[in-house]
DNA sequence: AATACTGTATTATCTCAATAGTACAGTAGT
DNA sequence: ACTACTGTACTATTGAGATAATACAGTATT
């Protein structure tokens, strides 16, 4: 699993949505064991302390389970990932009309910039 | 002028885009006084300091000039606010596909949220 | 039992942005 | 000149998020 943060933002939020997404998509199956706390804050070159606060804040949502002494495991029921994604999706899209109408773009022009993107090759 | 900022995130940025956007759109003319530091501070519920250091970034970048002892007055050109917005357009839309294949969605789906997208009468 | 992993907890430190308070300097109207 | 407004500068403090270091507790393998 990859773990390319930014630097510049909170990295918990970063860390919860990546695994929400995972866990959503079936890159990481019901049942599964995560990568330890300590492993994750390595790979992710992160504190240990920010990776378990990022698992707590997934295991109130449901996604995950913790068990004492032997590691993080995806929750069975992966249906409150998947809501909380596509959740996110919603609020992405609802903030970028934001965001272009607080730059004076109206919703019909964003529509346009957003059509005529040429993604893919890009960036 | 209205001031809605989000306390949750950095004031400064959001002050120069604000200033960026309205004398990019001509709801600052040329010449214009602006508020002063203080009245701006206490019109947005924010440190006068702050309002300072936004106005002295919009100053780096051409938009407004300072008189000591006078005030804040957006620049005759205006040409480099006009830059900026255009350029935080671009880059709000990148972001937002950007953001949006993180959480899964690849372009096409992008575009189909943002067309389905119903906005005006939301929120 | 010993070892080496796990999760969990606690306290201190660091950094950045914003705040708070104060002071100084220049301009304008009276 | 006086007053009241401007911009400008400086230092100290706050608060949030992340980091650092350490310690303790539970599990699994040997």
């Amino acid at each position: 699993m990859e773990w390319k943060l930014d630097r510049s933002k909170p990295i918990c939020p970063q860390i919860v949505e990546r695994l929400h997404v995972a866990i959503a998509a079936g890159e990481l199956s019901p049942g599964e064991k995560l990568m330890s706390v300590r492993e994750v804050a390595l790979a992710a070159g992160v504190n240990p302390n920010t990776v378990q606060k990022s698992f707590e804040e997934l295991e109130r949502s449901g996604a995950v389970y913790s068990v004492r002494g032997t590691g993080w495991f995806v929750s069975d029921d992966t249906s409150s990932a998947k809501q909380k994604t596509e959740s996110m999706v919603v609020e992405r899209v609802a903030t970028f009309f934001d965001d272009m109408k607080r730059l004076g773009v109206e919703e019909d022009d964003a529509k346009k910039y957003v059509n005529e993107w040429k993604g893919g090759a890009s960036q």
